[in-house]
DNA sequence: GGAAGTGCAAAATATTATTTGGCACAAAGT
DNA sequence: ACTTTGTGCCAAATAATATTTTGCACTTCC
């Protein structure tokens, strides 16, 4: 098995494929200028490797009637180990809960919700979230709109 | 055409494909328990109604060099239409920023960053990010780790 | 009761992925 | 300098899969 040395065109083929993931073998290996044989070889490399961990498909949330996105940062009623271990036990039951995130600064998590409506992430915040006992207070932001989010990472 | 009005299956295959996006179509169809042809239909549908916007290949962060992804709080120097239209043009030309969205709360905008590392992070935010003239102030909360962290949003 | 529309399955066809074999080049060993 | 070995590629054959087509069953609406 080769080592991790990711040339020109195995940058290409991420960028491709992170804002592609179903573009065809064949158009694939045009875009790049390869034939399809070597270029679906680098792909299950790429694949089998772990550098490509999944596909998915992308949804519209506004049309799956999902109005709400918001972020929450989450202080807990103290920092021991267990403390943290719990909190992200029962967060990582919540289906609304789509990102969990230990942060530095004047929080300690910081969650990606998403809700139906304002009501259904009130009654969410309130009856789900600020009822972990772990959880010392939250704070909402509610996003209002969003100018980028894009899937694409640059690879250095 | 016909109207948006998803039943039990159009449920089975968002989730299905959101959590893989490369299934083929003769075992999505074996999943949802249709034979290949109607299952490609309503894929198909799906995908021409914009309910699935895209497909994404997601790549393993760590394994491509990018070792760091903060959220950045973004304060503005003013609050008109224009400063924050200038801000997100700005922004929206920098490959580094993955999300940024507008919020409610203390602060503005809430950006997603990624980097190489906490020295080149740290070139980002002083030489790119608190160098546009808009931006009043930043305040970044490192993200220590991730325990959540998924493309499957649950549809109501 | 009949017409039109919808959703489905089965089979035929078209497209695409995958494998195979072989060539060219470069690096390492003799 | 001459193998040897490995890598990366292409072209063509084969396997798998997607897609289209046809027709049937069921419902709804005249």
């Amino acid at each position: 098995m080769s080592i991790n040395k990711l040339d020109q065109i195995d940058h290409s083929l991420l960028e491709i494929l992170q804002s592609n993931g179903k573009i065809t073998n064949a158009q694939l290996s045009k875009e790049i200028g390869l034939s399809p044989a070597p270029t679906l070889e680098r792909v299950k490399k790429l694949e089998t490797s772990g550098i490509i961990k999944s596909y998915h498909a992308q949804i519209d949330r506004e049309k799956v009637g999902l109005g709400v996105m918001t972020f929450v940062q989450v202080s807990l009623a103290g920092h021991r180990k267990a403390v943290s271990e719990a909190f992200v036990e029962k967060i990582s039951k919540v289906p609304e809960i789509i990102e969990c995130h230990h942060v530095t600064g004047s929080c300690d998590f910081l969650l990606k919700v998403i809700a139906k409506d304002i009501n259904s992430y009130q009654k969410l915040i309130m009856e789900t979230i600020n009822e972990i006992e772990e959880v010392a207070s939250t704070q909402t932001m509610v996003i209002l709109s969003t100018f980028k989010d894009t899937q694409v990472l640059p690879v250095p």
